[in-house]
DNA sequence: AGCTTCGCCTGCTTGC
DNA sequence: TGCAAGCAGGCGAAGC
């Protein structure tokens, strides 16, 4: 589940391969890839890649004559490799698209669940385009606050929702509210009043998540294959029935918003 | 408009 | 052991 932490590793490992590169095909074989909106795949073909960064979960490619940007949405459980030419994965299941650059290497997009997206479309307004509000490190406090206020939606839904805040998802929005003390249903109005303590402690998860290169639970990778360490440093996601680090108390499980959601009911009391 | 639920998709886990 | 149901969840669409 590629989360802030995990797309900011992979886009890390990207810099490097890619930057002054030049796109000689690009081929798309699964065409419900594309977001809605999106000019086909290969008008990519000929230009140069400037520069890779994140922008909230997803990553946006620019290229050196300006133009269109490429944006490329991992979803749950997409893999941007770099590879060699006679990289051996070629028997690899779930290829979708492949980007082919000159010095014989290859950026490959691979997803079992088909959750992520591709997106060629123009780089101005890119938020306001594709639905994609602020992250954690961009967000001001006043204006986190604001997100909050006269909010009735649990405090969990609010901070999952990317047009509000990108970056979180299921995991880091569950460490975040035990090591800020919130219960997950607690409604983010009445949560407003910690937005100062809250904010902290998701830059904080979030910086050690990125320094251990993320959190692999099942399919994330990073841009050279290599696994994330984040997850066993976790507190309460995927603890259900262990006890709480902080006060011995049984981590547990409930569903919010469709959600599996994990806390322990000692540590962070008080929803109403 | 805010909030909730549903459906997409496939592989692993659980239960009979 | 084998098979079907359950579960995982980012996100847009639909429903209330």
């Amino acid at each position: 589940m590629p989360e802030l932490p995990e797309v900011e590793s992979v886009v890390r490992g990207l810099r490097s391969p890619l930057s002054g590169k030049t796109v000689k095909s690009a081929k798309l074989s699964a065409p419900d890839l594309y977001r809605t909106g999106s000019r086909p795949f290969p008008v990519l073909k000929g230009r140069k890649i400037a520069t890779v960064e994140r922008f909230g979960k997803a990553i946006r490619v620019d290229f050196e004559s300006g133009g269109d940007v490429l944006v490329i949405h991992l979803g749950m459980t997409g893999n941007l490799i770099v590879e060699k030419k006679n990289s051996r994965n070629s028997g690899r299941k779930h290829r979708h698209a492949v980007l082919s650059l000159d010095g014989g290497i290859r950026l490959v997009y691979y997803d079992a669940r088909r959750f992520g997206y591709f997106w060629v479309g123009p780089g101005e307004d890119l938020g306001g385009r594709l639905n994609i509000g602020p992250d954690p490190f961009q967000i001001r406090l006043p204006e986190f606050r604001e997100m909050l206020m006269g909010r009735t939606a649990p405090i969990k839904s609010l901070l999952l929702n990317q047009k509000l805040l990108s970056g979180l998802g299921n995991i880091y929005v569950d460490e975040s509210l035990f090591r800020a003390g919130i219960h997950p249903a607690t409604p983010g109005r009445s949560a407003a009043a910690k937005t100062r303590d809250l904010l902290r402690q998701i830059r904080t998860v979030l910086r050690n998540a990125i320094r251990s290169g993320g959190s692999t639970i099942r399919d994330y990778r990073r841009a050279d294959g290599s696994r994330g360490s984040f997850q066993n440093r976790l507190m309460v996601y995927g603890r259900t029935g262990q006890t709480c680090v902080s006060c011995g108390e049984v981590v547990q499980r409930i569903v919010l918003g469709g959600r599996g959601t994990h806390f322990c009911p000692s540590c962070q009391r008080g929803s109403e």
